[in-house]
DNA sequence: AATGAATGAGTTTTCATTCAT
DNA sequence: CATGAATGAAAACTCATTCAT
C-alpha cells in the first residue's frame, strides 16, 4: 500500500461512512416523515454509531438537508441525460417523466426526498431546497421549447399547460407512493402518456 | 334551571368542548403531520386543557381517527349532495371534483385528513380509515355509470380511466396544498376540467 | 377544605414545586458552576422528576436565570432594609456590607448567584442580569450621599472610592467562598470595616 | 541533516506542539471555566488535532494541571525578580502586586489559571495546585519582614493584615476580569496602592 | 368534566476519550 | 508524532400519558 493509498484510505473511510449514513437516512426517511424518523434507526440501519452520525452530520436537520441535496443531484443527473438526446421537446418532456419515474421507483434516497418535502420543519423549508420550484421551471422551459419547435400545441397558456403536466405527474407519484412505495410509478407514467400527449398536442381550444 | 336543563347543559358543554378540540386538531394536523403535531398545540389552539383533551379522546391516535372520521363524513355529505341532482354521470363526476375541491379549500379539518393519510402510524392505516380506497370506489362507480349512460367513452379500460382521474385530482390537491394551503384548489380544478372531459370522452383509442 | 383552599391548593402545589426546584438549583449551582451543574442533580436534590423541572423551567438557562433573579430580589430586600434606617450614609454603606455578607453566608441561592455570574453562557450574560452593574450604582449613590452629608471624605474621586470599596468587598467574598463556602464572610467583613472607614474618611489626599 | 539533527528536530517538533497546545489551552480556559471548556476548542485554537492533544496530555485534567503549573512558574518568576531588589519589604510587596498585575493582564495562560481555581474538579483541587495557599504564605512572609524592618506597622495582627491585603488584590483581579479581561488590572492596582500603604503603615489601632 | 401538574420513557445532542492508519 | 474518525456514556430536552384535585 503506497502513500497515496494510505492517504486516500484515511479520508476514504470517512467518505464511506458518510455514504453509508446517507443511504441509511434515505431508507429511513423514505418510510417515515421527518418527525417520525429516528436518528437511532438511521445509525443502526447504517451499522454505525450514533456518535459517528453526529460527527459527520451535525444534527437531524443537517442530515435531512444532505438527503435533499443528493436527491436534487440525482434528479438533475437524469435531467441532464435527457437533455443531451436531440429529439423534440415533447419527447424530451415525456422521456424526462419516464426517467424521473424510474429514478424514484428505484432510489430510496430520492423517495426520501419526496417524503421530506412535506414534513420539514420551517427552517429547512426555506433554505434553498425547493425541488418543486426548480422542477416547475424545467417543465415550463421544455414546454416553451416545444411550442417553438411545434411539438407542443400553442393554443393553451404555457403556465396552464405546465400546471396540468405537473399535477398529473405529482398525482401519479403520490398514488404510487401510497400504493406500493413507488414501485408502480413507471407503469403509471406509461399509462399516463397518451393523456399527456393528447393534452399537449390538442388543436382545439380545450 | 331544572335538572333536565342542567343535564342538557352539561352534555352540551361536553359536546362543545369536543367540537372545539376537534376543530383545533384539524387546524394543527393540517399544518404538521402526525408525529410532528403536538397534543399540547391542539389543546392550546382549542383553549382547552390537555387533561380535557384526554378525557374526550383517549390518546393521540384516537383524536387523529376522529379527525379522519369527520373528514369522511364531510366528504360523504358533498358526495350525497351531488348524487341527488339528476344529470349525467360525467357531470356528476366533474361536479363532485368541484365540490370536494371547494370543501378542501375551505375546511382545515378536511385538509388535516389529507395530511394525515400519508403520515399515520401503521395501526391507524388499517383501521377502516382508507379514504382513498373508498374514493376510488366512488369514482369507478361513477365512471361505470357514465359508460352505461353514454356520457363517458367506453373505449378505455375503466380502471385506467379511474386511475387517470384520481392522479389528476390528487396532483392538483398536493400542489395546491404546497402552494397556498389549498386555497388555489378550486381554480386549479376548474382549469383541469377540459383536460378531464377530453380524456373521459375521447373516442379514439388514446 | 373550602373552594378557596382547593383553588389555592391546586396552584399552591405548583408553586411549592417551583420553590423546591429553585432551592435545589441554588444548592447545586452554589457548588458547581453552570456547565458543571447537572439538571438531574437539581431534580434529585429537590426530589422532583426531571420532567417536572422542565415543565416549570423550560431549560437550563431559564433555571439559572430564575436563580439570578431571586438572588437579585434578596439582595434588594437587604438593601431596602438598610435604607430605611436614618443614619449617616457611611453607616448605611457599612451596614449594607454587613447585611449582604450575612445574606451571602446564610443563603445558598445567593451564593449560587455569585458563582453563576462568572460561568454563564454568553446569552445569559446580557439578558438584564448584571448584578454587579447595579451594585456599583448603589455604592456610588451611597458614597455621593456620604460626601454630601459629610460622613465620607470628599477629597477622593467618587468613582475611585467606589472602586476601592467594591474591590475590598468582592475580594472578601471570593476568599470566603474559596475558604469555607462563605461561612467566614461576616467575620471577614467585620475585620475589613476599620480599613474601609479609614479609606472613606481620610482627610489627607491618600 | 544527520541523525542527531533529526532527533533533535523531532523532539523539537513535539515541544512546539506542546507549547502551542498549552497556549491554546490558556486562551480557552481564560474564557470558559473547566467544565465549559471543550478540548476540541483547544485543539482547534492550537490548529492541532485532538488526537495529538491526547498524545501530549493524557486527558482534560492533565492539561488543566499543566496550565496551572505554568501559571505557578510564571508567577514565581515575577516573585523571584522582585525579591532580588533590596528595597524595603513594603516596597517589595507593592512591587510584587504591580508585577503580578502586569503579568495577569498580559498573559492569558495566567488568566486561565485564575479562572480554573474556582472551577476545578475535586481531584485536581488537592493535587498540589493550591496557588492561593502559597500566595498567602508569601504575603505573610513579606509582611512579617516588613514589621521587622519597620516598613510595616506592627500594631495589627499579621494574619489580619495579610487577609486585608489579599482581599483587596483579589477583588481588583476579579473586577478587572469581569470588566475587561484583566486589561484594567494594572491601573486598578495603581489606584489601590495608597489605600494599601495607608493600611499597612497605620499607627493608630485601626 | 375540567385542570394544571407530574412522570417516565424516549430522543436528540454533546464530548471526553480511544482507535486505526 | 500526528491525524481524522469512531465510540459510548451521559447530558439536555421532549412529549404522550396519567394523576390529584
Amino acid at each position: 500500500m503506497n502513500r497515496t493509498m494510505e492517504k486516500r484510505g484515511k479520508q476514504q473511510r470517512g467518505l464511506e461512512t458518510q455514504a453509508a449514513l446517507l443511504d441509511a437516512a434515505g431508507r429511513v426517511f423514505s418510510q417515515k416523515e421527518y418527525d417520525g424518523a429516528r436518528l437511532k434507526d438511521i445509525s443502526e440501519e447504517a451499522g454505525i454509531s450514533l456518535g459517528s452520525l453526529y460527527f459527520h452530520y451535525g444534527n437531524k436537520e443537517d442530515i435531512a438537508a444532505a438527503v435533499l441535496e443528493v436527491q436534487q443531484e440525482r434528479m438533475t443527473e437524469v435531467l441532464a441525460g435527457i437533455m443531451t438526446n436531440s429529439e423534440s421537446s415533447l419527447t424530451r418532456l415525456l422521456d424526462l417523466m419516464d426517467g424521473i419515474a424510474e429514478l424514484i421507483a428505484s432510489d430510496p434516497l430520492v423517495q426520501a426526498g419526496i417524503r421530506l418535502v412535506s414534513s420539514l420543519p420551517e427552517e429547512l423549508k426555506d433554505s434553498g431546497h425547493a425541488p418543486y420550484g426548480e422542477w416547475v421551471g424545467v417543465t415550463e422551459t421544455l414546454l416553451k421549447e416545444g411550442i417553438e419547435d411545434g411539438s407542443v400545441s400553442s393554443q393553451i397558456d404555457l403556465k396552464v399547460l405546465a400546471e396540468y403536466f405537473n399535477e398529473v405527474f405529482i398525482g401519479a407519484q403520490v398514488l404510487a407512493g401510497i400504493q406500493d412505495n413507488w414501485a408502480s410509478l413507471p407503469d403509471r407514467v406509461r399509462r399516463l402518456r397518451p393523456h399527456v400527449v393528447a393534452a399537449l398536442t390538442r388543436t382545439d381550444p380545450a
